[in-house]
DNA sequence: ATGGTAGTGTAACTA
């Protein structure tokens, strides 16, 4: 199984990137952030076209969240159960056999500001959520745009970022509460190279100089842990003509028999 | 030089 992860920031946009990247890589699962579009202009048939079943939870403007499929997606849900939210950032659906949730974590915007603590609260919601949906699936990957650079080795420069939103300690804790309920982060499953990011910045300050964060995420219940056979972010992309902000990261699993 | 870039949508917000 092959399972991949892309905030796309405006699938409007993106489309013909989305489109190649699935001709492409043919992953069995891709997870998008950010589509920005309302669920009646969802572009399905697109999807459908190269053998792709599509679950959407979207709004006009901001965030918005999907999962592309090769096998049908059972079990669609929306949103946190009982955490009110009009913003859509959540969505899960069963493949496979695979409890596959797709996360559109908060920003948070600037540490100590109102969004800062949606998102402190949000994560709290998450974890308790994902606690039970792995007691519920032994087999659970978590994935998606998680605002959080778990470690100072995820940052471009730790020292010029410390204490600053997506690196702050509560951030962080926030996650590895996440790790605590018995996720694994599949990117460090793996033997990795230094200075892997998988967000940079717009701008000539960005990609070009590597100045990036890890902040896109596959997380594991041990079952998948146990399969995973790696874990990459494909930065190529990043290097397109109007790319999104974010690159794909892409967790390969044995067939459960290997 | 005294701030940058992108998307939405056309002012101002979010990232």
């Amino acid at each position: 199984m092959k399972l991949a992860t892309w905030n796309v920031n405006s699938l409007n946009v993106r489309l013909p990137q989305v489109l190649a990247w699935l001709e492409a890589h043919q992953p069995d699962v891709l997870a998008l952030q950010e589509t920005k579009l309302e669920d009646h202009r969802f572009p399905a048939a697109d999807f459908a076209t190269l053998g792709y079943s599509a679950a959407f939870s979207g709004q006009k403007t901001y965030n918005g969240v999907a999962l592309l499929s090769r096998t049908p997606l059972g079990d669609v849900q929306t949103g946190i159960p009982g955490f009110e939210d009009e913003q859509r950032r959540v969505l899960a659906a069963t493949v496979g056999g695979v409890r596959v949730a797709c996360l559109y974590v908060p920003n948070g915007q600037a540490v100590g500001s109102d969004k800062y603590a949606y998102k402190l609260e949000w994560l709290a919601a998450a974890r308790d959520w994902l606690r039970d949906e792995l007691a519920a699936h032994g087999r659970l990957a978590v994935v998606g745009d998680f605002n959080v650079a778990p470690e100072d080795r995820d940052v471009h420069s730790p020292k010029r970022w410390e204490g600053q939103v997506l690196v702050s300690g509560p951030e962080r804790d926030a996650f590895r509460e996440l790790l605590d309920l018995g996720l694994h982060d599949a990117f460090r499953l793996h033997e990795q190279p230094e200075r892997v990011f998988s967000w940079w910045p717009y701008g000539r300050l960005g990609f070009p100089r590597n100045w990036g964060l890890r902040i896109d995420h596959v997380l594991v219940s041990p079952p998948l842990a146990a399969e995973c056979r790696a874990c990459t972010v494909d930065v190529a992309p990043r290097r397109h003509e109007r790319p999104s902000d974010h690159a794909p990261v892409v967790a390969t699993f044995a067939a459960p028999s290997d």
